[in-house]
DNA sequence: CGGGGGTTTGAGTCCGTTCAAAATACGTGG
DNA sequence: CCACGTATTTTGAACGGACTCAAACCCCCG
């Protein structure tokens, strides 16, 4: 169930309202193309504000009333159904959108929002939106590629879900975190401090987080990783990637 | 001339040239926004075809070099990783649109597309695209639609997937298939006829022909439905949402 | 009639689940 | 800072669904 039962989507702190113009992502989201004054329009439309983890966006069966743009930190999409199954079907970190799948497919949320890390996220309203939309024609392309993007990446999945083990799963999320979520010590290992619990984990993997513990003591025993709570060490890269590239005969 | 380079994609019978003012489908395609002159444009520059069960119109890996239109019969996407792993990822019918996800996501297929019942399909090359898209922007929001929709289910797809047994997809997969492929007799049962092999079904539930076939076997001993061959009968259309809906307590 | 692909059935195994309990981490108030 | 109650994680044992390998079957076609 929710931790913080009540309160929809309330940020906990007001914005502290960052300028569309010096913002860090601008260059690779969907409104890199933005003319200045579309720009200026966005950045006095957009308000801006702040979750700490386990603060909910928004929630799976609301009406979508705009698009939020992640400025920082890190949010995850779980989707559940009837039965309270749950699976995380997206993390969404700095310099991504978010809510755009409902803006564009219309109807209610498919899947609510929560930061897993403290964040930082601008509201565009749907009129704005719009209005933005019309001004540039090709943000529409860029949520084009985008949503293609993800359709992508959610039949990649899908594929891969189907043909490999939970094993063969959790290094290949491991080595989809490696990037934003590892850095490399003195001696060369990779030092990943996660943000997920086991149990969101198991909703990744589309598993139990018993199978998620026994998986990990697999991984430990093979001498691939240490877990130590949400902290891994990896020793050695090639043999992470070895458990996703079986050893072709 | 762009697909005649492979000699795999070769419709065997030239077209019939059906006429996109006159084509069935086009009000719920994304094209149902033209305006006459840019339909004509379209009529003038797509080109007609036909494939046999069986036939391939792409192959995931070749460059995209335009959108298909489905005027009629059935096309599956397959789509398969290094390890010879198949899945189908989408099953495309008569008004949809093909080869999208590539169009606009840049890069090569990500599936291949295969015509599992006698299609005819138009193919509109991806220079024509861009200027249709250019002179009415409103098929980018269409396209829009389109896509956003595609992730819903994909996603719906992974949720119910890691959710629910081989039986209870299978009974899904046969209600998705009610509409387009069953018809009501006289006793009021539902007659299927199915346009998919065992191993088809196989690969749309991502499991194996030898459990479909075990599953199939389940649900007759159940009552649920006859199978015989492609032709399924379905005595009574409760029994089957039963087993999709469990008997909530 | 004799292939040959697809389908079905069988037997055995393995992976992941379930249920239950123990261990660990966490937050809160004293 | 420690103690305590709660939630999460880990471990264990038993079960079950789906997989693998293999053989038998079937149907369509030459």
């Amino acid at each position: 169930m929710s931790k913080s039962e009540s309160s929809r989507a309330m940020p906990i702190v007001g914005g502290h309202h960052a300028s569309c113009f010096s913002c860090q992502n601008r260059s690779n989201s969907e409104w890199c193309t933005l003319a200045d004054d579309d720009l200026r329009y966005l950045d006095s439309v957009k308000t801006s504000n702040s979750y700490l983890p386990g603060q909910q966006i928004f929630y799976q069966g609301n009406p979508c009333l705009g698009i939020f743009c992640v400025e920082s930190g890190t949010v995850v999409l779980r989707k559940s159904d009837a039965s309270g199954n749950e699976v995380i079907t997206r993390m969404v970190s700095g310099g991504e959108t978010l809510g755009y799948r409902s803006y564009f497919g219309g109807g209610p949320y498919q899947a609510s929002a929560e930061a897993i890390e403290p964040v930082q996220v601008c509201f565009i309203d749907r009129d704005a939106v719009s209005a933005l939309l019309q001004r540039n024609p090709s943000i529409g392309l860029n949520f084009l590629r985008r949503l293609a993007g993800d359709l992508e990446r959610a039949e990649d999945e899908h594929l891969n879900y189907s043909a490999h083990d939970v094993r063969t799963r959790l290094a290949h999320l491991l080595l989809s975190l490696k990037d934003r979520f590892s850095d490399v010590d003195d001696d060369g290992r990779l030092i990943f401090r996660l943000p997920l619990s086991r149990q969101d984990m198991a909703s990744m993997l589309g598993t139990r987080p018993e199978t998620v513990a026994r998986t990990i003591r697999k991984l430990e025993d093979a001498g691939v990783a240490v877990f130590d709570g949400r902290r891994v060490v990896v020793d050695d890269l090639d043999l992470l990637l070895d458990e996703v590239e079986p050893v072709l005969a």
